[in-house]
DNA sequence: GTCTTAATACTCGGATATTACTTGTCCGAGTATTAGAGG
DNA sequence: CCTCTAATACTCGGACAAGTAATATCCGAGTATTAAGAC
């Protein structure tokens, strides 16, 4: 039960992104300098954000990676199953029906109970996970940091900034 | 993030324990065979149960575990997190305070947006596996297997059962 | 001066090593049985 | 025949390899710039 660090990276990043107005983004060197992490990793992060259609891309001199969506349509569950995948973190492997008292084939209809528990835990974390978007978080980091954080902030993006069509 | 297929195995024999009355285990060969899994695997997860206080050990010749206390007041998160461990799934690096525009010391008081968001979730998973006791789960499975398949069980723990006091 | 074109510099994308952890296995520590010898 | 003792057989406990996934990295594919050359 271990969450990867790259959907820490990932999530950060896009918060970062959703501070852009609306057709500018930050190439993957950018969002990496931006929290000190090593380039090349947090590009890969990038990567499966793109492929899950999370951020769009634009390469060439003047590439890099915008949202593809508003930030208020993008929660955390997305963020993470983008990186981890969305296969279930607890996987059955149907021991009940091996050994001596192995539970016949019709008993099995019904899901294994203990699988159904977990599976049951697991929705509760996703919801819970899926009703923070980027907005909710960007709002959180606003209101604890300091006026002139937020304007250090906004200049260095004005710098780094580039245009996606 | 990936549960260990240890958790299952844990949890199915400690499902097995729970069907036992009072005062009797199995040993760990046993539990192993009744599913069909290794052996000394097998016995490692019961060890990481026997550590976390859930089953009760006997060693030497009429050896085995049982459970440390009533099967109600047993539940599905106890096991995972003597098998897994208890630490979060999420782990904040606090990249947040590194980089150009890192957070001041005085803005990290409150924890990071993103890792609330994360243990919320945590909690409501953790929340969600500790209203399921072995009680519920034995309870499903009895009402998912004919007759017939209980009788055998009762019969193969008849004839496996050790007395530990 | 303007248009075309080719070279270029800079980006993302996928394939590739390295490390950490889960999975699977082994041998030593400990205890009830039990066989045997002595009383 | 009973009791004490020592050997024994069987269990759990922690230390030890093998396989797999996460971590970190590199080089090739693709595009806007741009500079040169022809008209």
């Amino acid at each position: 039960m271990q969450i990867s660090k790259g959907v820490e990276w990932a999530a950060h990043a896009a918060v970062l992104l959703s501070a852009l107005p609306t057709g500018r983004g930050l190439k993957a060197e950018a969002l990496a300098r931006y929290h000190s992490v090593p380039g090349p990793y947090m590009a890969k992060q990038m990567q499966a954000l793109s492929k899950a259609g999370i951020v769009q891309t634009a390469r060439g001199k003047h590439g890099g990676y915008r949202l593809a969506r508003p930030a208020g349509e993008i929660t955390l569950w997305d963020i993470m199953t983008a990186i981890e995948g969305s296969k279930s973190a607890f996987t059955c492997t149907e021991i009940r029906q091996n050994g001596p008292c192995g539970a016949t084939p019709e008993q099995c209809r019904k899901k294994c109970a203990i699988a159904a528990a977990f599976h049951a835990a697991e929705v509760a974390f996703r919801e819970s996970l899926q009703a923070i978007s980027l907005v909710e978080i960007a709002a959180g980091v606003a209101a604890d940091s300091p006026r002139k954080h937020l304007r250090n902030v906004g200049a260095w993006l004005e710098k780094e900034a580039v245009a996606i069509g």
